[in-house]
DNA sequence: ATTTATTATGAAAGCGCTTTCCAAGGAGTA
DNA sequence: TACTCCTTGGAAAGCGCTTTCATAATAAAT
């Protein structure tokens, strides 16, 4: 079935079918009504690669997710549904593209291959230079984070300052004053969002934080690990840990069982996502949620309108909330 | 750029161009060279959609998942991974389609109002009318799994049996004697095929496994809890436990801790897929993996393979292998 | 030298849709 | 009545590529 053929059925011509199908206010009810029934009667679908040649428009949105990192891409994978959602509410379509980050000019070719006429970016574990060739080559693209690197990029995620700032009120109304924290890497805006909530409720309450007491690296349970070791060989000592994803509080926990430490007696721990190991350890790990799925569904329609009207949208930082569980 | 712009500059017709850019042999290797040094130096991207429709070929796959099961998906992150890779090699590109598949009708509708030509089924978790739907309106399709509903369905996935087999001897050979099982859905091939193996392994060792030691529910910690649960009110006893995921092996290990029951002095437990819970829960669970990202890969060729040449290709069975961490 | 098979290239007709431009008719206005 | 304005619908020109068919050129066979 093409357009054409349901404009012969229906004694149109193939513009006014057109019309109908874009939802054009051009035509009236009357016709309107006529050629949706012949559509319906005879089970008509627009020809996606037509209708993309003709108004050059793909209606694909591509997630680009860095090669190689499964488990962050997994993490992902509740926004990636509600982008998916919003995409089929609006007839868009999400297609994923794993991008080999190390390599910017393999990057940006892909993306010029692919069909997709926009890209979310599902990483602020790339580093800026990525949306800068975005925003160069005159992409949409709209990052799931915080703290763009340049003012004008659209970013729409949780707000990791309130939730930092959370983190610290909470461990400290639970009597902890010598506060740590392991944090992502040093580049990444999401985790410098968190560092500074948390700092801001250390001031508010009239708490230090040394900088011997803050780790920083990778968003992975051997980070933990590994701040966790290196504390304890310099007999640091501290009541109260912030772990920036629960990852890392999953290596963070188990080191400091080996070191023979109790949480929560000893010592309170909170992770960050809460993703599902949070449940599955022992004890259960305190945490901050985001939703992610409702992000996704933000950054979908964020950008479908941007697509559509030309303009590009404000950013938007979504709500935290602390998961109360065993470790604190 | 256009092709007929390269054409021009190169001063041949847009016909040669299209054979060089498609690798169509009917060109001389001259012509061939010239052309392609001409599109390299004006930096030539083909337009997909112009591409598609002229071949009605959209060189899109389709990655169905069921709506609302992010933690299943998540699961399948590694083979997606996998798939996209081999599609970018192939200049394929990877849609991912969450279904509700509780309305066929409507995943159907989705399907056709989509540019994929093509989709690989992510879970078996759907009932198989699903996939008598795709075949019935000609779709080609690989289902990510074992044991498909029709044999002529093509089917790629671990060695279900084999991993069965293998965790039921592990447990024989660990000293192990009163075995039990908590499976996946009835319905769900793979979880049948694990069960087959196990069983085919006890009967070789002259085991018996009694029906009331086989308990069936979802793929989840729930479905583990219940079952322990259930056998401890029954009075029923086993020291060798088969999960057939890790995730049901996370419920009936904590199930068991509160029964006060010790793993794995007391019981031996095994889980299967060797996801990332595995390494992170105590005692660390000895698992069964299989190669996520190689079955991606290797279904992506297949698909793409049946794409081109038009011949259905042969499914394919993964061999597994086991993880041997503490809980044995 | 003539015919036949081969190979390399071009001309041109679409693929199924969108969209601009134009025409016809009816309503509103002077 | 003559004129302009607005609404509805059609004609037709592409969008950028693929692919069939024809043709020219070259090689092989007779």
């Amino acid at each position: 079935m093409t357009l054409e053929e349901i404009a012969k059925i229906a004694g149109v011509s193939p513009a006014t079918v057109s019309r109908v199908v874009n939802n054009n206010p051009r035509v009236s009810q009357e016709t309107r009504d006529h050629v949706l029934s012949v559509i319906q009667e005879h089970g008509y679908t627009p020809n996606e690669a037509a209708r993309a040649l003709a108004s050059s428009r793909s209606h694909i949105i591509s997630l680009a997710i860095p090669t190689g990192m499964e488990t962050l891409f997994s993490g992902y994978a509740k926004m990636a549904e509600g982008i998916a959602h919003i995409c089929a509410k609006h007839g868009y379509h999400l297609m994923i593209s794993p991008l080999p980050m190390d390599d910017l000019d393999t990057c940006m070719a892909m993306l010029n291959n692919s069909p997709a006429e926009a890209v979310v970016v599902a990483n602020a574990q790339c580093g800026p230079e990525f949306l800068f060739r975005l925003e160069k080559e005159g992409i949409p693209f709209i990052m799931r984070g915080s703290n763009p690197p340049s003012p004008d990029m659209v970013a729409v995620g949780p707000d990791y300052v309130s939730g930092g700032y959370m983190v610290a009120r909470y461990l400290i109304g639970h009597g902890r004053r010598n506060l740590a924290v392991i944090g992502g890497p040093d580049f990444h805006g999401g985790a410098n969002d968190r560092m500074e909530g948390f700092r801001q409720a250390c001031i508010i309450s009239g708490i230090e934080l040394p900088d011997e007491r803050i780790y920083r690296g990778a968003f992975l349970p051997e980070t933990g690990m590994e701040a966790i070791h290196a504390w304890a060989s310099k007999g640091i000592d501290f009541d109260g840990l912030f772990c920036m994803s629960d990852g890392i509080a999953v290596g963070a926990l188990e080191a400091l069982q080996g070191h023979g430490i109790n949480v929560p007696e000893d010592i309170s721990v909170i992770g960050f996502d809460d993703s599902e190991i949070a449940t599955m350890i022992r004890p259960r790990l305190t945490t901050v949620g985001h939703a992610q799925q409702e992000i996704g569904e933000r950054i979908a329609n964020l950008l479908i309108g941007w697509l559509e009207t030309g303009v590009k949208p404000a950013g938007w930082a979504f709500p935290v909330h602390l998961v109360e569980r065993e470790s604190c």
